[in-house]
DNA sequence: TTTTCTGCAAACCATTTGCAGTTAG
DNA sequence: CTAACTGCAAATGGTTTGCAGAAAA
């Protein structure tokens, strides 16, 4: 039962102003041709998500809206990530931590390295392994819909410090 | 949230029974040693979770132990999969079902793929992938300690029904 | 007004754990 | 007799949902 730490530590990028404002706007667009309504705290919801930019958990993504909007609730941020996940907008990931952590849905596909030390999260694409999974897939008679690569260890800072000790 | 059907039909291979209890009786050992009783429930979980050879969830195991000790109880299993899955005689895998699933832990690595219809797992190994792997570790400054390769999508079984409909 | 949104509290549910009685050694 | 084992019931803890009041349209 691996354990991953609570709050990753690291912050990682963010992104630019333009391309957050941008993308709540079109999405909140989206939303209401869904007939749903336009509300305050929804808004905030968005704006930090997708500002954020990194794999956040329901709990950390409360936090940083309850600075703009301090009565939200837990059950609103969770109603809004899981309307992104199901409009397509977000994804849920699970790696095996105690909560889910979510982020944008980027166009592209990617997997994840995760450091077991610290929480941290980096994307990688590697067109060779995917080829090699369909290969493998076709050997087993599977046609894949999906699939799920997580490599786990130390990130470079986490290994260093571990080398160091922990000494002032 | 992909959910998985509760019970895989597919049975899967089943291991011989020689193997069965010499593995059974090398590992009840091996808890004696650890200072731990010897009891006729415990050896029945381990009988039937080695001989499933199969992925199995604490529910279809403990089904298949209460045919032999109708009195058993979730905790018992649950409990003893723990104590296996300590001694590294076992591995828990989480396929995104309700459920978490067990299998014997063997010498060599695999990784898995799933069914989403059906729920049979195979087990596969592709030396080029965890390369693969290793090398885009190292790009990215992290030193892997583990990784989790599931690829889903659909068994040769599960593939042709779907094609052919489901007239009888 | 009507429908959607929100916060709160309660419900879910697989997993864990506390407890008291049972059993192996 | 002592320590480990067991079944049951209750506790956990993240995730979902029911509900009544608030807010958009």
């Amino acid at each position: 039962m691996p354990r991953s730490p609570a709050t990753p530590p690291r912050p990682a990028r963010s992104a630019p102003e333009k391309d957050v404002s941008a993308r709540v706007s079109a999405l909140s667009a989206r939303l209401k041709a869904r007939g749903l309504k336009h509300s305050a705290v929804r808004d905030v919801i968005l704006d930090e998500f997708f500002r954020a930019g990194t794999h956040v958990s329901i709990e950390q993504l409360l936090e940083r809206v309850r600075k703009r909007e301090p009565a939200t609730g837990y059950s609103t941020v969770y109603r809004t990530l899981r309307l992104l996940v199901e409009s397509g907008d977000a994804t849920e990931r699970d790696f095996g931590g105690a909560h889910a952590l979510f982020e944008p849905a980027d166009s592209h596909h990617h997997d994840h390295v995760v450091c077991v030390e610290c929480g941290a999260v980096r994307e990688f694409e590697e067109k060779a392994i995917e080829e090699l999974q369909e290969k493998v897939a076709r050997r087993l008679g599977f046609r894949i819909t999906s699939h799920r690569l997580e490599l786990y260890g130390l990130c470079s800072s986490c290994a260093a410090a571990g080398r160091a000790g922990r000494a002032p």
